[in-house]
DNA sequence: ACCGGGCCTAAGCGCTTGCTCAGCGGCGCG
DNA sequence: CGCGCCGCTGAGCAAGCGCTTAGGCCCGGT
């Protein structure tokens, strides 16, 4: 399989709900143009142009160029959940479920990082209606973060004074992964997912982890 | 002291060494638009309105719209820099030059969100040039930091595996603050400094910090 | 064979954008 | 008082924007 095959496999897998074929085509051609431009410097001349069309054609699929940010924020902000809520609804300690929301959530930060940075980024760009609506599916992602680390500050498993602090904390940290992260840099996603669960585990106090916890792994 | 005449005040410090008046009203008005919309949402009439002027003026004191840019943020990197030279050349443990470093890092991202939410969100609308230039403030920033913990890493005093990336969280962390914080919010830029510098440093494995450490301060 | 509808394009409309330019008011200086 | 000049404005230009419209191709059903 060719490269760019590997890649249309990949987007089909990730915009796999979208159809028609073209319509896909188009929500990956903006999830890449506004990644790399910002959502307000992208024209909708350079997302149909990518997708292999006429800038007109983008109006059969969606109304507005607001809707197809809408599309990939929905998208994108429900995998993030269902990251977040597999993690939480998991079996284990506060610290196994805390070490594998972070592992996979920064992780999945950095493997998606255009469509992580569109949704984490250009959410002003959202109108008022759709802004609501997002921020819903926002809150109850911090939710079920924030009552992984409430568990482990109650039964005095992690050392946490402010609990809605520190979940921001690794939220943010989280995050900000689709800001800096890059294909080209020397640290693979896997990678990265491993050493923020660890730095977070310290964070809260638990450094150990319980069973796979690595949190001095490499050379102590 | 009314709020406009505080507010004005505020601003005089921040961007005393713009001048003229003028000039420094429109740097002003452009960190504000800047911030709410992003810069490609921001229109040159809405800059030069937000300061008082027509917006042919706005030309009179910069050559375009992106040298607005370019100066907000080679102004806000030179600060943060600064911010951050000063903790790393403080005489201390690591241990408390890391905590100096992210109390004061971290607080001046939120005491002046919308300054950083500019500089560190609208790095791609600078030019080629321009950004190469604010590019090396930035290496030069992470390089500080990266010395006191690996100062610390070498001492024994933390337990850092992979000094770069921890450095990389830690200052992604701090940056951060900058997208989430609000004014209107339930902590202040100290509270968050705090916060913070006490995260982080259980992050590197050193939770007493030394004196003025309160890593469990609040309750324990 | 022929029609109907889904998908697409070429052309372009109305508007806003970053930026320019000729000219004007008022302050300092002689 | 009069002159020059700096800071500014009103008007507007070329270009590019989001989006629309009229029409054409192609494929499935009858």
């Amino acid at each position: 399989m060719g490269a760019a095959a590997e890649q249309a496999a990949e987007e089909r897998e990730e915009w796999g709900g979208v159809t028609p074929d073209a319509a896909r085509r188009l929500v990956s051609a903006a999830v890449e143009a506004f990644a790399e431009r910002g959502y307000h410097a992208t024209t909708t001349r350079d997302i149909a142009g990518r997708a292999g069309m006429s800038p007109a054609a983008l109006y059969i699929h969606y109304k507005t160029k607001e809707e197809l940010l809408y599309r990939i924020s929905g998208i994108g902000h429900e995998k993030a959940l269902r990251i977040m809520g597999a993690a939480a609804e998991a079996e284990g300690s506060a610290g196994e479920r805390l070490r594998d929301a972070v592992r996979t959530f920064a992780r999945w930060h950095a493997e998606h990082h255009t469509t992580a940075r569109v949704i984490q980024y250009e959410l002003q760009a959202l109108s008022p209606e759709h802004y609501t609506e997002i921020a819903d599916l926002r809150r109850r992602t911090d939710r079920l973060l924030r009552q992984i680390i409430q568990d482990g500050a109650d039964s005095g498993e992690f050392r946490a004074d402010d609990v809605p602090g520190t979940t921001l904390a690794v939220l943010s940290l989280c995050v900000d992964v689709a800001r800096w992260f890059s294909s080209d840099g020397p640290r693979t996603p896997d990678e990265v997912g491993a050493l923020y669960a660890d730095l977070v585990l310290r964070m809260v106090g638990a450094p150990a982890g319980g069973p796979g916890g690595a949190a001095t792994g490499k050379s102590g």
